[in-house]
DNA sequence: GTGTTATAGATGCAATTGCATGTAATTGTC
DNA sequence: GACAATTACATGCAATTGCATCTATAACAC
């Protein structure tokens, strides 16, 4: 059982990971040129907002965004440097914290969007027709499988899509 | 002008990096967990490889396989200090190098290969049919419009893929 | 209850990356 | 040819990442 892959599917990888990285690259940095955060930034933001208080678990977010547990403790750090976040001790369970969203988040949020919104246009949505879209987002949907909906002892790092 | 996105174009660009990061890393973490170097080490010494003398200008394989030229010259140091490739000054261009893959460098990639392969099936390959990747890897290519055939005064990185 | 194991989060240190800038050689301009 | 601009590559330093490991609390087994 050698396991190997076609031609057809060795493309699809190499296309996979090329472009996968370069449009990531080149929309953050138009909004880096625009003077604003990194995406997993934003990620962090946008899950939290979208939450019904503001706020989640500290893994609930991890686990989100599929993000090495030691760089989320570090990107915290600094989201709570800029006022963005706040950590609070979760009070039924001693070991976790809770994460709220600050106004200032917000509205960095918010203010980011509109570019992000533009630059996946420019380097995603401008190249492919609605149904094209519609595809590629199923072909690629089909290669997560989930991995056992993650107990996530995540020692790995990653980089998440916010919306 | 507001160039937005649809839902649907949102989803393609969540699942495309969600997608690409992750398989990437699943596939980079099989061959570390077999004690295989980093995918870009195979990038450059595939490119070296397959060349016809098995040596190419610096600046060429560093366009290829699209790294930050910063990056590019410090990962080049890693790979002459294992001996698997050499930097020989170009005797036409004073500016540049030539590099040279050396036969520990031939062997290594060799000796990556099936495992790479192996993985390229079980994280990309397994989930496909034939027809699909195919669709995939051609939805894939419209996104990458090679940004004007590069004159390539690469100050930014990316990860590139081998096959 | 006590001891063992698992989970949530943090951290020291080495390796890698990003950013700004440097050096040397080449090309284009007049 | 002299000189400014460009190209190829390198490097100092700060920020980020990976790895191993640590602390503290909770969950489980008996």
């Amino acid at each position: 059982m050698p396991a190997t892959s076609s031609d057809l599917v060795q493309l699809a990888w190499a296309n996979l990971v090329r472009t996968g990285s370069t449009a990531f690259q080149r929309v953050e940095e138009d909004l880096k040129r625009l003077g604003h955060p990194p995406l997993s930034w934003y990620d962090v933001l946008w899950e939290l907002e979208r939450a019904p208080e503001g706020a989640l678990q500290q893994s609930e977010v991890q686990a989100r965004i599929l993000i090495a547990q030691y760089n989320f403790t570090r990107l915290l750090d600094r989201l709570e440097k800029a006022d963005l976040i706040r950590r609070v001790p979760c009070k039924i369970d001693g070991r976790s914290n809770v994460l709220h969203i600050t106004d200032t988040g917000r509205a960095l949020r918010r203010g980011m969007w509109p570019d992000y919104d533009a630059a996946i246009f420019e380097h995603v949505g401008r190249h492919l027709q609605e149904g094209e879209a519609e595809t590629l987002a199923g072909l690629l949907g089909k290669l997560l499988p989930d991995r056992g909906k993650l107990p996530l002892k995540t020692r790995q790092s990653s980089r998440g899509a916010g919306t």
